[in-house]
DNA sequence: ATACCACTTCAAGTTAACTTGAAGTAAAGA
DNA sequence: TCTTTACTTCAAGTTAACTTGAAGTGGTAT
Protein backbone atom coordinates (compact mmCIF):
# COMPACT_ATOMS: atom_id res chain seq x y z
CA UNK A 1 0.00 0.00 0.00
CA UNK A 2 1.62 2.98 -1.28
CA UNK A 3 2.45 6.06 1.66
CA UNK A 4 2.83 9.80 0.91
CA UNK A 5 4.79 12.59 2.70
CA UNK A 6 2.93 15.81 3.47
CA UNK A 7 5.22 17.52 0.33
CA UNK A 8 3.96 14.63 -1.96
CA UNK A 9 0.25 15.66 -0.87
CA UNK A 10 0.93 18.92 -0.77
CA UNK A 11 2.60 18.74 -4.72
CA UNK A 12 -0.30 16.52 -6.32
CA UNK A 13 -3.37 18.33 -5.09
CA UNK A 14 -1.46 22.35 -5.18
CA UNK A 15 -2.30 22.76 -1.64
CA UNK A 16 0.13 24.36 0.59
CA UNK A 17 1.46 21.63 3.41
CA UNK A 18 -0.24 24.33 5.86
CA UNK A 19 -3.43 23.97 4.42
CA UNK A 20 -3.42 19.99 4.69
CA UNK A 21 -2.77 20.65 8.23
CA UNK A 22 -5.25 22.76 9.20
CA UNK A 23 -8.11 20.47 7.45
CA UNK A 24 -6.56 18.62 9.68
CA UNK A 25 -7.23 20.28 12.70
CA UNK A 26 -10.89 21.03 11.22
CA UNK A 27 -11.48 17.26 11.51
CA UNK A 28 -12.21 17.28 7.80
CA UNK A 29 -9.02 14.68 7.27
CA UNK A 30 -7.90 12.74 10.37
CA UNK A 31 -6.36 9.36 10.95
CA UNK A 32 -3.04 10.43 9.84
CA UNK A 33 -0.59 7.98 11.16
CA UNK A 34 2.84 9.44 11.90
CA UNK A 35 6.17 8.16 11.22
CA UNK A 36 7.94 9.63 14.18
CA UNK A 37 6.38 13.02 13.77
CA UNK A 38 6.43 12.71 10.24
CA UNK A 39 2.33 12.66 8.92
CA UNK A 40 2.11 9.51 6.67
CA UNK A 41 -1.24 9.57 3.92
CA UNK A 42 -2.59 6.52 2.19
CA UNK A 43 -4.68 6.33 -0.64
CA UNK A 44 -7.61 6.58 1.46
CA UNK A 45 -6.51 10.13 2.80
CA UNK A 46 -5.77 11.32 -1.21
CA UNK A 47 -9.75 9.95 -1.96
CA UNK A 48 -11.30 12.60 1.30
CA UNK A 49 -8.86 15.10 0.42
CA UNK A 50 -10.12 14.91 -3.59
CA UNK A 51 -13.73 14.76 -1.63
CA UNK A 52 -12.99 18.18 -0.19
CA UNK A 53 -11.59 20.13 -2.95
CA UNK A 54 -14.64 18.89 -5.01
CA UNK A 55 -17.15 19.85 -3.00
CA UNK A 56 -15.32 23.27 -1.67
CA UNK A 57 -14.22 23.91 -5.27
CA UNK A 58 -18.67 23.61 -5.80
CA UNK A 59 -19.55 26.38 -3.34
CA UNK A 60 -19.44 24.13 0.16
CA UNK A 61 -17.96 25.69 3.04
CA UNK A 62 -15.53 23.48 5.60
CA UNK A 63 -18.18 23.76 8.15
CA UNK A 64 -20.48 21.96 5.78
CA UNK A 65 -18.44 19.83 4.86
CA UNK A 66 -17.56 18.89 8.85
CA UNK A 67 -21.50 18.51 8.82
CA UNK A 68 -21.43 16.17 6.11
CA UNK A 69 -18.77 14.28 7.27
CA UNK A 70 -20.46 14.09 10.53
CA UNK A 71 -22.85 11.78 8.67
CA UNK A 72 -22.58 7.97 9.68
CA UNK A 73 -23.28 6.18 6.82
CA UNK A 74 -24.06 2.98 7.53
CA UNK A 75 -26.87 4.26 9.92
CA UNK A 76 -30.05 6.62 9.31
CA UNK A 77 -28.14 9.27 8.98
CA UNK A 78 -27.73 7.82 5.42
CA UNK A 79 -31.37 10.35 4.23
CA UNK A 80 -29.30 13.11 5.67
CA UNK A 81 -26.47 12.54 3.18
CA UNK A 82 -28.73 11.78 0.22
CA UNK A 83 -30.58 15.23 1.37
CA UNK A 84 -27.37 17.60 1.31
CA UNK A 85 -25.83 15.93 -1.68
CA UNK A 86 -29.26 16.65 -3.39
CA UNK A 87 -29.91 19.79 -2.37
CA UNK A 88 -25.87 20.61 -2.89
CA UNK A 89 -26.07 19.18 -6.65
CA UNK A 90 -28.84 21.68 -7.20
CA UNK A 91 -27.11 24.70 -6.05
CA UNK A 92 -24.14 23.17 -8.73
CA UNK A 93 -26.89 22.90 -11.57
CA UNK A 94 -27.54 26.45 -10.86
CA UNK A 95 -24.03 27.50 -10.46
CA UNK A 96 -23.14 25.98 -13.82
CA UNK A 97 -26.30 27.94 -15.55
CA UNK A 98 -24.87 31.12 -14.23
CA UNK A 99 -21.73 30.61 -14.59
CA UNK A 100 -22.06 29.57 -18.20
CA UNK A 101 -24.21 32.83 -18.81
CA UNK A 102 -21.61 34.51 -17.75
CA UNK A 103 -19.17 33.35 -19.63
CA UNK A 104 -21.52 34.00 -23.08
CA UNK A 105 -21.32 37.56 -21.34
CA UNK A 106 -17.48 38.08 -21.02
CA UNK A 107 -16.59 36.59 -24.29
CA UNK A 108 -19.39 39.16 -25.96
CA UNK A 109 -17.23 42.23 -23.69
CA UNK A 110 -14.21 41.06 -25.04
CA UNK A 111 -15.43 40.74 -28.29
CA UNK A 112 -16.52 44.01 -28.57
CA UNK A 113 -13.11 45.28 -27.44
CA UNK A 114 -11.44 43.66 -30.38
CA UNK A 115 -14.13 45.16 -32.55
CA UNK A 116 -13.65 48.62 -30.91
CA UNK A 117 -9.57 48.18 -31.68
CA UNK A 118 -10.04 46.80 -34.85
CA UNK A 119 -12.15 49.83 -36.20
CA UNK A 120 -9.70 52.01 -35.01
CA UNK A 121 -6.62 50.43 -37.04
CA UNK A 122 -8.74 50.45 -40.04
CA UNK A 123 -10.69 54.04 -39.24
CA UNK A 124 -14.07 52.29 -39.69
CA UNK A 125 -17.16 53.22 -37.03
CA UNK A 126 -16.86 52.07 -33.84
CA UNK A 127 -19.17 49.39 -32.91
CA UNK A 128 -22.07 49.58 -30.53
CA UNK A 129 -22.32 47.85 -27.26
CA UNK A 130 -26.31 47.27 -27.86
CA UNK A 131 -25.34 45.55 -31.09
CA UNK A 132 -23.61 42.64 -29.07
CA UNK A 133 -25.95 42.67 -25.70
CA UNK A 134 -28.99 40.95 -27.76
CA UNK A 135 -27.98 37.57 -28.41
CA UNK A 136 -28.35 36.47 -25.00
CA UNK A 137 -32.37 36.50 -24.57
CA UNK B 1 -34.99 58.69 -18.14
CA UNK B 2 -36.48 56.18 -15.12
CA UNK B 3 -34.44 56.63 -11.87
CA UNK B 4 -33.40 53.50 -8.90
CA UNK B 5 -33.98 54.15 -5.04
CA UNK B 6 -30.95 52.30 -3.11
CA UNK B 7 -33.79 50.21 -1.52
CA UNK B 8 -35.03 49.46 -5.66
CA UNK B 9 -31.77 48.34 -6.49
CA UNK B 10 -31.00 46.32 -3.62
CA UNK B 11 -34.29 44.67 -4.13
CA UNK B 12 -33.30 44.16 -8.18
CA UNK B 13 -29.94 42.92 -7.51
CA UNK B 14 -30.35 41.06 -4.21
CA UNK B 15 -27.35 42.71 -2.85
CA UNK B 16 -27.58 44.74 0.37
CA UNK B 17 -28.12 48.42 0.72
CA UNK B 18 -24.48 48.10 2.51
CA UNK B 19 -22.87 46.55 -0.07
CA UNK B 20 -24.33 48.82 -3.02
CA UNK B 21 -22.67 51.57 -0.56
CA UNK B 22 -19.23 49.54 -0.05
CA UNK B 23 -18.91 49.51 -3.58
CA UNK B 24 -19.33 53.37 -4.43
CA UNK B 25 -16.84 53.75 -1.34
CA UNK B 26 -14.26 51.32 -3.82
CA UNK B 27 -14.96 53.58 -6.28
CA UNK B 28 -16.79 50.43 -8.66
CA UNK B 29 -20.02 52.99 -8.69
CA UNK B 30 -19.69 56.60 -9.10
CA UNK B 31 -21.31 59.45 -9.69
CA UNK B 32 -24.22 58.20 -8.27
CA UNK B 33 -26.40 62.04 -7.84
CA UNK B 34 -28.40 62.46 -4.62
CA UNK B 35 -31.31 64.28 -3.61
CA UNK B 36 -31.00 65.43 -0.62
CA UNK B 37 -28.64 63.40 0.90
CA UNK B 38 -30.37 60.19 -0.54
CA UNK B 39 -29.09 58.33 -3.67
CA UNK B 40 -30.13 58.06 -7.56
CA UNK B 41 -29.37 55.63 -9.72
CA UNK B 42 -29.92 55.49 -13.01
CA UNK B 43 -29.74 52.51 -15.85
CA UNK B 44 -25.93 53.20 -16.59
CA UNK B 45 -25.74 52.60 -12.88
CA UNK B 46 -27.79 49.22 -13.28
CA UNK B 47 -25.43 48.11 -16.31
CA UNK B 48 -22.37 48.64 -14.42
CA UNK B 49 -23.44 47.00 -11.36
CA UNK B 50 -24.36 43.95 -13.52
CA UNK B 51 -20.98 44.19 -15.14
CA UNK B 52 -19.79 43.95 -11.45
CA UNK B 53 -21.98 41.04 -10.25
CA UNK B 54 -20.83 39.31 -13.88
CA UNK B 55 -17.20 39.56 -13.30
CA UNK B 56 -17.81 39.04 -9.42
CA UNK B 57 -19.46 36.21 -10.14
CA UNK B 58 -16.88 34.24 -12.43
CA UNK B 59 -13.89 34.61 -9.56
CA UNK B 60 -12.64 38.52 -10.14
CA UNK B 61 -12.00 40.23 -7.45
CA UNK B 62 -13.29 43.63 -6.25
CA UNK B 63 -9.27 44.83 -6.55
CA UNK B 64 -9.12 43.32 -9.96
CA UNK B 65 -12.30 45.16 -11.09
CA UNK B 66 -11.14 48.51 -9.42
CA UNK B 67 -8.09 47.73 -11.91
CA UNK B 68 -10.13 47.07 -14.80
CA UNK B 69 -11.96 49.70 -14.48
CA UNK B 70 -9.38 52.08 -13.94
CA UNK B 71 -8.55 51.68 -17.47
CA UNK B 72 -9.72 54.17 -20.34
CA UNK B 73 -11.34 52.87 -23.19
CA UNK B 74 -10.71 55.51 -25.40
CA UNK B 75 -7.21 55.41 -24.96
CA UNK B 76 -4.17 53.11 -25.38
CA UNK B 77 -5.72 51.39 -22.24
CA UNK B 78 -7.31 49.32 -24.86
CA UNK B 79 -5.13 46.76 -25.32
CA UNK B 80 -4.69 46.35 -21.59
CA UNK B 81 -8.56 45.76 -21.17
CA UNK B 82 -8.83 43.12 -24.14
CA UNK B 83 -5.31 41.55 -22.23
CA UNK B 84 -7.49 41.27 -19.27
CA UNK B 85 -10.58 39.84 -20.71
CA UNK B 86 -8.55 37.77 -22.68
CA UNK B 87 -7.27 36.07 -19.57
CA UNK B 88 -10.36 36.41 -17.59
CA UNK B 89 -12.04 34.60 -20.41
CA UNK B 90 -9.76 31.91 -20.43
CA UNK B 91 -9.96 31.79 -16.54
CA UNK B 92 -13.87 31.02 -16.41
CA UNK B 93 -13.27 28.74 -19.40
CA UNK B 94 -10.85 26.12 -17.20
CA UNK B 95 -13.49 27.31 -14.07
CA UNK B 96 -16.24 26.18 -16.16
CA UNK B 97 -14.65 22.66 -16.93
CA UNK B 98 -14.08 21.70 -13.52
CA UNK B 99 -17.39 22.71 -12.18
CA UNK B 100 -18.52 20.62 -14.67
CA UNK B 101 -16.20 17.85 -13.38
CA UNK B 102 -17.18 18.47 -9.91
CA UNK B 103 -20.90 18.41 -10.53
CA UNK B 104 -20.37 14.99 -12.63
CA UNK B 105 -18.65 13.42 -9.59
CA UNK B 106 -21.36 14.64 -7.28
CA UNK B 107 -24.25 13.35 -9.15
CA UNK B 108 -22.24 9.84 -9.01
CA UNK B 109 -22.06 10.58 -5.40
CA UNK B 110 -25.56 10.90 -4.45
CA UNK B 111 -26.45 8.18 -6.84
CA UNK B 112 -24.09 6.31 -4.97
CA UNK B 113 -25.29 6.79 -1.79
CA UNK B 114 -29.27 6.72 -3.32
CA UNK B 115 -28.32 3.11 -4.34
CA UNK B 116 -27.35 2.16 -0.94
CA UNK B 117 -30.56 2.93 0.55
CA UNK B 118 -32.27 1.17 -2.38
CA UNK B 119 -30.30 -2.20 -1.78
CA UNK B 120 -31.02 -1.73 2.18
CA UNK B 121 -35.03 -1.65 1.50
CA UNK B 122 -34.62 -4.12 -0.89
CA UNK B 123 -31.89 -6.78 1.10
CA UNK B 124 -29.61 -6.69 -2.01
CA UNK B 125 -25.90 -6.33 -2.13
CA UNK B 126 -24.55 -2.97 -1.32
CA UNK B 127 -23.09 -1.12 -4.20
CA UNK B 128 -19.55 -0.65 -4.47
CA UNK B 129 -17.68 3.12 -4.87
CA UNK B 130 -15.43 1.59 -7.47
CA UNK B 131 -18.24 1.13 -9.92
CA UNK B 132 -19.02 4.62 -9.74
CA UNK B 133 -15.96 5.83 -10.11
CA UNK B 134 -15.09 4.28 -13.70
CA UNK B 135 -17.10 6.66 -15.86
CA UNK B 136 -15.14 10.40 -15.73
CA UNK B 137 -11.90 8.88 -17.33
C1' DA C 1 -46.22 71.23 11.23
C1' DT C 2 -44.78 67.08 12.77
C1' DA C 3 -43.54 62.61 13.22
C1' DC C 4 -41.72 58.71 11.15
C1' DC C 5 -38.80 55.96 8.81
C1' DA C 6 -35.70 55.22 5.20
C1' DC C 7 -31.89 57.04 4.27
C1' DT C 8 -26.98 59.02 5.37
C1' DT C 9 -21.67 58.83 7.13
C1' DC C 10 -17.77 56.86 9.24
C1' DA C 11 -15.35 53.90 12.14
C1' DA C 12 -15.10 49.60 13.99
C1' DG C 13 -16.33 44.71 14.00
C1' DT C 14 -17.05 40.05 11.74
C1' DT C 15 -16.23 35.77 9.12
C1' DA C 16 -14.07 32.20 6.47
C1' DA C 17 -10.10 30.32 5.13
C1' DC C 18 -6.06 30.31 5.47
C1' DT C 19 -0.92 31.94 6.70
C1' DT C 20 2.93 33.20 9.49
C1' DG C 21 6.09 33.10 13.29
C1' DA C 22 8.59 31.10 16.83
C1' DA C 23 10.49 27.42 18.84
C1' DG C 24 11.27 22.67 18.85
C1' DT C 25 12.16 17.61 16.71
C1' DA C 26 13.71 14.13 13.85
C1' DA C 27 14.81 11.75 9.25
C1' DA C 28 18.27 11.45 5.81
C1' DG C 29 22.66 12.32 3.77
C1' DA C 30 28.03 13.21 4.33
C1' DT D 1 28.15 11.47 14.54
C1' DC D 2 26.96 15.61 12.81
C1' DT D 3 24.55 18.73 10.11
C1' DT D 4 21.10 20.06 7.23
C1' DT D 5 16.57 20.14 5.98
C1' DA D 6 11.93 19.05 6.27
C1' DC D 7 8.96 18.39 9.26
C1' DT D 8 6.24 19.42 13.88
C1' DT D 9 2.92 22.34 17.31
C1' DC D 10 0.35 26.21 18.74
C1' DA D 11 -0.91 30.86 18.96
C1' DA D 12 -1.35 34.87 16.60
C1' DG D 13 -1.79 37.46 12.31
C1' DT D 14 -3.78 38.34 7.56
C1' DT D 15 -7.06 39.20 3.76
C1' DA D 16 -11.20 39.96 1.20
C1' DA D 17 -15.61 41.25 1.38
C1' DC D 18 -18.63 42.67 3.67
C1' DT D 19 -21.60 44.07 8.13
C1' DT D 20 -22.81 46.53 12.22
C1' DG D 21 -23.33 50.36 15.32
C1' DA D 22 -23.98 54.95 16.55
C1' DA D 23 -25.41 59.22 15.57
C1' DG D 24 -27.37 62.28 12.43
C1' DT D 25 -30.52 64.03 8.14
C1' DG D 26 -34.23 64.72 5.33
C1' DG D 27 -38.21 63.05 2.16
C1' DT D 28 -43.00 61.78 2.72
C1' DA D 29 -47.43 60.74 4.72
C1' DT D 30 -50.93 62.57 8.04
Amino acid sequence: MPTYSISDVSKRYHLPQTTLRYYEDLGLLYDVPRRGNHRVYNDAHLARLSAICCFKNTGMTLSELQTLFSYDEHSADLDKIIDLLDRHCREVDEKLRILEQNHRQIKRKRQFYEDIRTARETHQPLPKWADYKITDF
